[in-house]
DNA sequence: CTGAAAGCGCTAACAA
DNA sequence: TTGTTAGCGCTTTCAG
């Protein structure tokens, strides 16, 4: 009968004739302990199956290696790619991701970061600029590095790797406007939830008026996260509500992925009846036909850059600067 | 200038006159002490910005509250539906998921399995029925629960939550033949990495030949996870190789669109020139023109059947049973 | 290169 | 309802 407890490194320190100390060392480096002790230790530890607690050794060092992270929902290729970028990043300095979603919800968003702290983490990031009071107080006061991402919040908490979503927005619309799109129109969620999408509604209206055309063609399609049905449901709603409108902006690629199965589903030519421009660069824009005309903003290299930010900050460089992204519009064909 | 350590239990009893021992019940519960006493506890924890420390509180009480859960790839729709489904059930309970990528490769699961153990979650979720003897070896000493998920292992190490994917590629066959289709492919991943998609094309092979048909249409797509693109080269490559080919399965609906998209490409019409299945019934395939034919294996039921047979078992349910999920054919518009 | 002592912050166990 | 004592398993610190 196997022995009802887990071996400690104190059963390995009896079983070798060593002294526990000795043992922590063993795992902790090559070069602490002499070759032969370490070798036999190693030995010991496997064959009596131990497995390392780190929640003992976090407790004692006030190191858990965690990376706290909020994103808004599991199942969005945009922030899986974030998310992956920065565990690959912080993964080979044997840091552990701990991951929470937020649902689009700020509320939400607050007690996910105060479940997360009580975790200890040494860093946490979180996506987008806007919080609730409270988590934002949480924040400060956790003493830990911050980093606001997928935004270029306007007070930053802590340190940012972000850009503007209107900004590249109103790169879209000058583009269209350039080849000679005038009757443009936006598809996006309600306004509340999801910030970064207000914003890229924001720099719709901003840009069209700078350009001296009308901002009045503004589809709702429904609570963030768009699925790509809710996008062919907002086309269909565009196309009844405004006729004669000449090329739509998703809030997101599957959006105006929905949105082009719903002009595929009426016989409506894209692009020579209505352009569409979607929004991420997803992998579906890229394939689909026509190819969708979008933005790549970056999603994994947000991810890698808020992992080297991050280990540049816990390693002491105190002025470690925060990372703006230059998102890139990717003319394809789903426009002229 | 605020003080360097963060607060602990210690200081919230010396403001409020109370013993650690009572503050600490104070966040245990409702009522295990004075409601009066309670709410002066709470009052100082939040004036004084504590946060509590589930480090301290795991090592004493041997409880994590932590799920470990491994998945093959960050950015899967399906993979993220069954977390999803599996986070949102145990979270009710105050639990915590703990989740690593293992890239499709069984030697990566088996350092992340290392890993992730040394954070003791109190029960361990992963992906496939395959492993490493040494990763199956670690699992076993755990001496936490252990449920396999999206496979039916032949043998289970602890509990599993899963179907036979080898079963649902058969219907999917079964119902194409029936319809008529003779010359039927498979376009799937390399065989040796990713499981699933190996006992698919396993059940593509069994099937056709239990119909008397040709089973030599397999077209390999790469190293797995198999991309959109990935299906539209393998749907190149099919039609090159054998142009005749009236029906072809996918290994999931991502590479099933690409194919798609292919025909599209080419002016090929689907289903009347050629038929195509998908499996994991994606958002996509719902949406695409044509709607795809599909298997759905209900990707977050499986993490909701998980997240309660776990919570079952942590509650001293010995004797809670392995859940089979049944994939359901979903016949749309890609196939006659 | 190795060891002894102490303690990280919390809670199990027992006592009142 | 509240308090006291001890200790979870590791590592910091200091000493050899």
């Amino acid at each position: 009968m196997p022995n009802r407890k887990p071996p400690t490194m104190a059963d390995i320190a009896r079983v070798t004739g060593v002294s526990p100390m000795t043992v922590s060392r063993a795992f902790k480096g090559e070069n602490l302990i002499s070759p032969d002790t370490r070798n036999a230790i190693l030995e010991a530890a496997e064959s009596l199956g131990y497995v390392f607690d780190a929640t003992a050794s976090s407790l004692r060092s006030q190191k858990t290696d965690f990376v706290a992270v909020t994103i808004p929902s599991v199942n969005n290729a945009n922030f899986a790619d974030t998310v992956g970028g920065l565990s690959d990043t912080v993964a080979a300095h044997g840091m552990q991701i701990l991951l929470g979603y937020t649902n689009y919800d700020v509320v939400e968003e607050e007690r996910l970061i105060e479940q997360l702290l009580r975790r200890k983490p040494q860093a946490i990031v979180v996506t987008g600029g806007k919080h609730t009071p409270r988590a934002r107080r949480l924040l400060e006061n956790a003493h830990i590095p911050i980093i606001e991402t997928w935004d270029a919040p306007g007070e930053p908490i802590g340190h940012y790797v972000g850009f503007s979503n209107a900004n590249a927005v109103r790169e879209m619309v000058d583009h269209l406007v350039g080849v000679g799109y005038r009757k443009i129109a936006f598809i996006g969620g309600d306004a509340s939830r999801d910030t970064r999408g207000s914003d890229r509604r924001l720099g719709f209206i901003e840009a069209l008026t700078n350009h001296g055309l009308d901002a009045n063609r503004l589809i709702s399609a429904g609570v963030p996260p768009i699925s790509m049905r809710e996008g062919a449901e907002a086309m269909a709603r565009l196309l009844k509500d405004f006729p004669d409108t000449e090329a739509v902006i998703c809030v997101s690629d599957l959006s105006a992925f929905g949105a082009l199965t719903e002009c595929q589903r009426r016989q409506i030519s894209v692009p020579s009846d209505i352009a569409i421009g979607g929004f991420g660069d997803y992998e579906i824009g890229d394939i689909c036909v026509p190819r969708l005309t979008t933005i790549n903003v970056g999603a994994r290299q947000i991810g890698v850059e808020t992992g080297r930010l991050l280990l540049s900050i816990l390693d002491g460089n105190s002025d470690a600067s925060n990372v703006t992204i230059v998102p890139r519009l990717i003319v394809r064909e789903t426009t002229r």
